[in-house]
DNA sequence: CCGGTCCTAAAACCTAAGTATGCTCCTCTC
DNA sequence: GAGAGGAGCATACTTAGGTTTTAGGACCGG
């Protein structure tokens, strides 16, 4: 919700998406291949979790198909071990034999769909739309978020210091108490923020400060 | 993530939380009751959906554990008619023979949890503790916005057109270009907005707009 | 028709915010 | 050890924000 004014909507829907399959079957795969390319999508298939992640991934809308039962490491393992590398795509899983619990365990853990084989094509196109259209909508939140830290990491510790209290709601002076020091070295750092976060008004620092998570870090005891 | 300041945390957990069991089955109703009593929670019990609908809910935090096959209406579609009818509380399914499209269905559409019969005491007491935190969070945002939305509601017409522009981070200037006035009487709207919404700060003000959705009506054209 | 609310706005006044210039002091680095 | 960058402060000045008082016109319900 910041820094959307000018920019264009949906940064990463510039290039075209790409589906990742992982499945240790290759008719599976081939399947999948050719159903997705039937549809214009980017195609991406691997045998095993490990080759989906040495392959680099770029930096365009995406979503990883992937099997339940995978040769050594499950699926809904590797789901984790995604999230906890940081990597973080949304996942359809597709699973012959699936039970209850390992569906509920996928989905709380965030995965778009859980398909049983067989399943229709359209399901699965479905699925994927659902789940590019996620990962468009969470690439430009980080997107814009990236951008916001990257001008936060720029202000020296006092002029964060000082940001934090300033959007509180804190007036110059109150501010200047706060941390001791006289007002009109409040009133430099202040601009000096408004220059490095690339802030054209208070309105629109109060909503970074918001989106960064900002607190004031003592309160008045 | 406004006016929590001074205010007691987890309004909605002033009183005691209460359990729905809704299952046409009496032994697993009254197994249930007797399970959450010996933990200590409150339980109320039905037999069917309208049952359930008929009684009234004390605003409390609360969960509902429904049977998946219910009588008349599926606890899927049981679901469904309470998000429509604007009761958003959280669900526990249960089921003897569900399938995995059921509960793919269910946690789409947000269930807490989905246990399969016989299920371990512990799973749902766990699962309702999820819950039961859950309502707790999002009571106590929805207390937090309807106060926010009630002293909105107090503007008048002017009042939130002049509120969307100076949270936008216009000047009141620009607010007063905007909209064909002059800046004496913005700043007369702003006094008043600032009165009646209880801000402290401009600030607070801009957190406000931003937790009410507001945004400006006219873009400069 | 009267009172209330809303919207408007001018005059007067005060406080808060923001900028520029100039200077000191410290610390870290090349 | 010289320069760069950070932090601090004062003086001076401009602009923005905000309140109070006073008051006119529109509209609405009793």
């Amino acid at each position: 919700m910041i820094g959307r004014s000018t920019s264009p909507r949906n940064v990463a829907s510039a290039e075209e998406p790409i589906v990742y399959v992982v499945d240790d079957d290759a008719s599976v795969r081939d399947a999948l291949r050719s159903l997705f390319r039937s549809v214009g999508l980017r195609v991406e298939v691997f045998g095993s979790a490990p080759e989906f992640l040495q392959s680099k991934l770029p930096d365009v809308a995406s979503c990883l198909i992937l099997d339940i039962r995978l040769p050594r490491l499950s699926g809904l393992d590797f789901q984790v071990d995604l999230a906890r590398a940081g990597i973080h795509i949304p996942i359809i899983f597709m699973t012959g034999h699936g039970d209850i619990p390992m569906t509920v365990r996928a989905m709380k853990a965030g995965a778009v769909d859980f398909l049983t084989k067989p399943f229709r094509d359209q399901d699965m196109l479905d699925a994927v739309a659902a789940a590019i259209e996620r990962d468009r909508n969470s690439r430009d939140e980080a997107k814009i978020l990236s951008d916001l830290h990257a001008r936060f990491g720029t202000l020296t510790a006092r002029e964060r210091e000082v940001m934090a209290l300033v959007t509180a709601g804190l007036m110059n002076k109150q501010v200047a108490a706060e941390i001791g020091i006289a007002e009109i070295t409040v009133k430099i750092h202040r601009g000096q923020i408004m220059r490095k976060m690339a802030a054209k008004s208070l309105a629109d620092l109060v909503k970074m400060a918001q989106t960064l998570g900002l607190q004031r870090a003592a309160p008045p005891q």
